[in-house]
DNA sequence: GCCGTTTTCGGCCCGACTGTTTTCAGTCG
């Protein structure tokens, strides 16, 4: 569900930037992003809205109503369509560079007609900059840092974008016939946080019905290669997709060879020259006779080769061909053990659905034990009050004495200061079943006082868990600057929790930060931060992401029984 | 543009930080 959302978000999202830059109400441009993220994140497919249910989304009045309502029947926005002829595109991609917003990319566009990231690069080195009103040396700098950041993240895209995609292509190539087998392989199924290009495998007798499916999908922009065993195409957003289409008997072998990583299948091919087999994306075959001796599935591939199956998010060549031979592979937690959720938001503060909402929501997905964790008062912008906040827990007890099946707790996600203090004396803090602790600003502290902080915040006994502790935002802001290895031990040492955030714009910790917390003997909990309730849904992303750690359940509090959890965090106390 | 009402206007998340200024504008969370 919620393709159209998305699309009506995205729009509306664009308009408001163009508003941002064009006009001189900042309020307009407000109103349009806020009814963007609502409706992004409504529970109902808005395409299923007339102008009258669509007016009950918070956010949304009589003109974006009607507008959106025009949208879902034409495919157009004429408002939009206008303003992107005043605003080349490019001025608003401009503004995905940290630190430069609506105000400074018009400047650039009005004196100097820059008009994209590499035109700004070329005017910043050729010091056209210089005579420009507001733009001095460190702004300089900084954009030039800024487009460093965001072309870091090398054109490829975010795992819920690539995922979305992914679905999309495998249920259009598995509704055609002679269709055996189908599924998406490569960096996304070993769940890296970003995505290059989309791998697509079919098992089939025949291939052209699937290229020729493929180069006609609807958000195909263009054909890079049409062939009978692999086809390529870009999207309209920029992401590549390869389809390989296979016999069905080379299926387990094509989809090894496909889902890699490179390093993984160079270390199994060796393993499999050493046995005197050649390993392809055909199959396992006998080096001298060339007869095919497995290729069906993984397992028989796997098998043949003196391995046991090994999971996608493991195949990185980080050392688990060699666990996998001495039989030490991690029993990794899946989504099917996870049991709650301890880190979510509610309309209190700056979440889109209401505390029923979210709770029916959560329970709908089975889980055992949800815990709200509103945002604290020294996060200024979001006026929480130690009232509303006791009013929360009041409304939290009385819905858990009507939840039957879903236990709810009542939390805060608190803010670690710049001294590593928390918003609330211990007393206040008490009253929380559980309580988050994280960094929401002074992101560029020295490194000691970046790792006094996290450590101080550890050391409270009423902080159980480091929300999404190193900050980072995928392609826009990088990790914050902490001995991580010294706060891993804090917290070990203390029985903080660490939290790998689900969100698919942060999975904070990541895999290589949660593989070395884990040498310290931390916890972990696999959180959503769930803002709406179709946020719920990104637990697979940070399950993922947790497996890439080579995590097992037992590492994962939310994994664990409601009684053992409340055990813990009230040992640490 | 939305919304609530002290109800058809006038407010709209508020404050800090940065860099450029020389008293403030822009950006961010």
């Amino acid at each position: 569900m919620a393709r159209p959302n998305k699309d009506v978000a995205a729009l509306l999202q664009e308009y408001a930037e163009l508003v941002r830059i064009t006009g001189t109400d900042a309020f307009r441009a407000r109103a349009y992003e806020k009814a963007a993220r609502a409706i992004g994140g409504h529970h109902t497919d808005v395409s299923t809205l007339d102008v009258e249910r669509l007016r009950e989304i918070p956010g949304v009045g009589r003109s974006i109503a009607e507008k959106v309502a025009t949208y879902l029947v034409t495919g157009t926005m004429p408002e939009v369509e206008r303003a992107r002829e005043q605003i080349p595109d490019g001025v608003r991609r401009l503004m995905a560079i940290p630190t430069l917003g609506p105000r400074k990319a018009l400047i650039l566009y009005e004196a100097l007609g820059i008009s994209s990231v590499s035109a700004l690069r070329e005017a910043i080195e050729g010091e056209r900059l210089q005579d420009l009103r507001g733009f001095g040396p460190r702004t300089e700098q900084n954009i030039l840092h800024g487009i460093d950041v965001l072309q870091s993240a090398g054109g490829r895209v975010g795992l819920a974008q690539a995922a979305e995609t992914a679905e999309a292509v495998v249920v259009a190539l598995s509704a055609l016939d002679g269709c055996d087998q189908c599924t998406w392989a490569g960096s996304l199924r070993r769940m890296r946080e970003t995505v290059g290009d989309l791998d697509i495998l079919v098992a089939a007798r025949r291939s052209s019905p699937f290229m020729d499916a493929l180069t006609r999908l609807p958000n195909v922009a263009e054909t890079l290669a049409h062939g009978a065993k692999k086809s390529s195409v870009r999207t309209t957003d920029g992401l590549q997709i390869d389809l390989r289409v296979v016999p069905p008997g080379s299926w387990g072998a094509a989809l090894i060879y496909f889902t890699g990583s490179r390093a993984h299948n160079i270390r199994i091919r060796e393993r499999a020259v050493r046995q005197k087999l050649k390993l392809s994306e055909y199959g396992l075959f006998d080096a001298r006779t060339g007869r095919k001796v497995a290729a069906r599935t993984e397992e028989d591939v796997y098998w043949r080769l003196g391995l046991p199956w090994i999971p996608p998010t493991l195949r990185e060549d980080r050392g688990e061909v060699a666990a996998a031979l001495l039989g030490d592979l991690p029993g990794l937690v899946t989504d099917a053990d996870i049991r709650g959720d301890l880190h979510t938001h509610t309309d209190l503060t700056d979440g889109l659905a209401s505390l029923e909402e979210m709770a029916a929501a959560a329970a709908r997905r089975g889980l055992e034990y949800y815990a709200v964790t509103d945002h604290a008062p020294d996060l200024v912008m979001q006026r929480m009050t130690d009232e509303k906040m006791l009013a929360q827990r009041d409304a939290v007890r009385e819905l858990d004495r009507r939840h039957r099946g879903m236990r709810l707790l009542h939390g805060t996600e608190l803010n670690i200061g710049p001294d590593g203090g928390v918003d609330w004396p211990g007393d206040f803090l008490a009253g929380f079943d559980v309580c988050v602790a994280s960094v929401h600003s002074h992101f560029r502290q020295s490194r000691d006082a970046l790792t006094r902080r996290l450590i101080r915040a550890c050391e409270n006994p009423h902080v159980h868990i480091i929300g999404h502790p190193t900050t980072r935002i995928l392609g826009k802001r990088g990790p914050i600057d902490a001995d991580l290895d010294a706060v891993f031990a804090a917290a070990a040492r203390t029985g903080t929790i660490l939290e790998v955030n689900s969100h698919p714009n942060r999975l904070d910790l990541d895999d290589e930060n949660i593989l070395r917390a884990r040498r310290h003997g931390v916890r972990f909990a696999i959180d959503t931060d769930a803002h709406s309730t179709p946020d719920l849904a990104y637990h697979r992303f940070g399950v993922g992401t947790a497996q890439r750690g080579w995590l097992t359940a037992d590492e994962v509090v939310n994994t664990w029984p409601l009684p053992r959890l409340l055990r813990h965090l009230e040992g640490t106390r």
